[in-house]
DNA sequence: ACGACATTAGTACTTTAGTATGAGTCTTAA
DNA sequence: TTAAGACTCATACTAAAGTACTAATGTCGT
């Protein structure tokens, strides 16, 4: 909100600069002014592009942002973070297992502990929570 | 790609247009051209708002919808389909047979055929392939 | 150096998940 | 009405997944 009334501000203030280049402009020749205007309208055209990608960019990737701060309070450890991750991607604990040169009990271990953390019975109910809690 | 140039051209029709206005605001008197100055300006920075809008608002909300063509042409039938929210939801065999009112085998037997088709080998993977193809 | 915790890994076990196969019922289109 | 496909369920498996321990390293801050 604040960021609106400062880039209206601003807009204001190009404008009245505008004014003031456009009468220099005037003065000078008759051909200059249809330049200007078109110069005016294209700029404040990508104005208004760039204006408005910068506020729907925001509400467009706030629900794809991974909330870190949740995986810290949730006390999910690097390893038990990466499990989840690969688990999500569906691979199995095997698998897991082979792409981090881990054994399976390993990833066990780390899978067990994942889901007290995230009250899941399931790997699936895990990751329905993870996604849930913004976590992946 | 098409719509593209269909708004460009129309902004460059719009400009040729407004050259022509401006001449004839011109004529009339000073006052007028810092005003048609101003209003090019403003309509150019609202026509950018909206183009914008418009553009992003198609990549925002087509990942958020259901691609029901795709799951016909997986020949995934609605039971199917049913199973496969349910598993999305974290739910065990026994928990969507309960609450579909039907016997674990009977969801083992379209969690399988769902396997299949969506060519994967756990329902983790289907989950994720799911996710991937917008059936879900 | 010590304690706390993360990481790794094992064994032993129970529980789910998944496959294969067969079979009965029901709907629907040819 | 008959064939096809959807839906249901069962049995008998095999394969994963998950739990409950125990325990050895390693790391990090006090």
């Amino acid at each position: 909100m604040k960021k609106t009334i400062l880039i209206f501000s601003a807009l204001i203030v190009a404008l009245l600069v505008l004014f003031q280049l456009s009468k220099y402009s005037i003065i000078s020749g008759d051909l200059n002014t249809e330049f200007v205007i078109a110069v005016i309208a294209i700029i404040f055209f990508f104005i208004g592009v760039y204006i408005n990608k910068q506020s729907l960019q925001k509400n467009k990737e706030l629900p794809y942002e991974i909330d870190h701060k949740k995986i810290e309070s949730l006390e999910i450890s690097k390893r038990e973070y990466e499990v989840l991750k690969l688990m999500t991607s569906g691979l199995s604990n095997k698998e897991i297992a082979n792409q981090l040169f881990l054994s399976e009990s390993t990833i066990k271990s780390h899978a067990s502990s994942l889901f007290v953390k995230l009250n899941a019975k399931r790997r699936t109910q895990a990751i329905q929570k993870a996604k849930a809690l913004q976590i992946i």
